[in-house]
DNA sequence: GATGAAGTTGACCGATACGGTTAGCGGAGG
DNA sequence: CCTCCGCTAACCGTATCGGTCAACTTCATC
């Protein structure tokens, strides 16, 4: 990959970028023409080729940007520091919707090429995942005290709900294809809040009252 | 479209649709090309072409179907019958899964015939849609009975997290590609049952003994 | 304003893949 | 033996693909 490509001001880079997570993120890793990412990145397909040597260049260069940005983006949110369950979700969420606004199609051209099957690059991407696969990890369940939260609840169970209905969400809106991130958040923070209502142990005492008839 | 599909033997008919669906699931219509789904289906591509005149004829009739078929197993699930919302959760649940396992690819293809935009096929499918869509209509909500929650809880905002969370566990498995059915159903049973749990008053009741110190 | 380097492109190449057609194979039924 | 019918290999003209290249523009430097 050409290192020029990196002396690009950044609207061009990033403009690129998207019109490569974008089309991959539509078709299969050889379904998806370089004519058409040129054209949606506003520049002519010799040039592409001039920052990339070839296809499978830049379409794993897409996914280690991916990577990377993701990550990074992950942990400068703080939300592996934060120690409470709501807060880190909500620091996650935050970060997370803070890529989609720069990379619309980063979502879904992340699933599509972690399950890529195309012999060309498959090996090369599954091989790449190593380094990033853990930091998803689910060890925010260890240090959780149940005592913060209805008694009787399987926290396990609650946790894999919570990330089940996000991912449901976020989906919606995918499939949608135009990124209304804005209403994204809306409907994130109403899930947070109707979890805190319903899991913590602290927001039922309050409301338990209503409820003591029969 | 020839009738004489029809007087296929029915593993063959339901072949030649699993093939339409996971190819024209995978790619843009443009980019979903007869031959594959061809011999995806075990058929030659001529054969295909004998029974469908074109694309667009096939493309149009897997949708028909999709949708045909979608209507006639919710229906007979009893799911729209049912007065008890997880009741009713479960049997539309149930016909979800029976469909997917017959037609493992019927899900993705119809979100993405649904938001097609190749003008060759995008009007035909908009324009069919009408008759199919208001089944889905959310009314359940309106003769749910408050008593049978836990106090407080926002009726609309539970429902709609429950249709997220089920929706992100089934993208889960459609993401990883293989479907697997049975362990998909285990998933969806176990959710219910969390639900129950959480959001019904009466069983909120008996573990709430628990729980009353401080 | 001449010069040269860097950035950018239209046009091109050989190969392949596409939608769709057709001539003909093989088997069953008379 | 003939004939119908399900089915396919091979084919056709065209479009598209990954990748290249010569030439054009831009712009700083002298």
């Amino acid at each position: 990959m050409n290192p020029k490509f990196y002396s690009l001001p950044i609207e061009k880079q990033t403009a690129i970028l998207n019109a490569g997570f974008h089309v991959f993120s539509q078709n299969t890793y050889k379904k998806s023409p370089m004519s058409e990412i040129a054209e949606a990145a506003g520049i002519s397909k010799a040039l592409l080729f001039h920052y990339f040597h070839n296809k499978k260049e830049l379409y794993l260069f897409l996914w280690d940007t991916c990577c990377k940005i993701t990550v990074e983006e992950m942990t400068r949110s703080g939300a592996y520091k934060q120690t409470d369950l709501f807060g880190s979700m909500d620091y996650g969420m935050q970060a997370k919707l803070r890529l989609m606004r720069k990379y619309p199609d980063i979502g879904v051209f992340a699933v599509r090429a972690f399950y890529e099957k195309d012999p060309e690059v498959s090996a090369d991407i599954q091989k790449s995942m190593g380094q990033y696969l853990e930091i998803h990890a689910a060890k925010k369940l260890q240090n959780l005290d149940p005592e913060d939260f209805i008694p009787g609840i399987d926290l396990q169970m609650m946790y894999k709900e919570m990330y089940w209905a996000s991912e449901g969400c976020l989906w919606e809106y995918i499939q949608r294809g135009c990124m209304n991130v804005d209403a994204m958040e809306k409907d994130f923070r109403k899930l947070l809040d109707f979890w805190k209502k319903v899991y913590l142990r602290k927001s039922r005492e309050e409301t338990r009252d209503d409820g003591k008839d029969i």
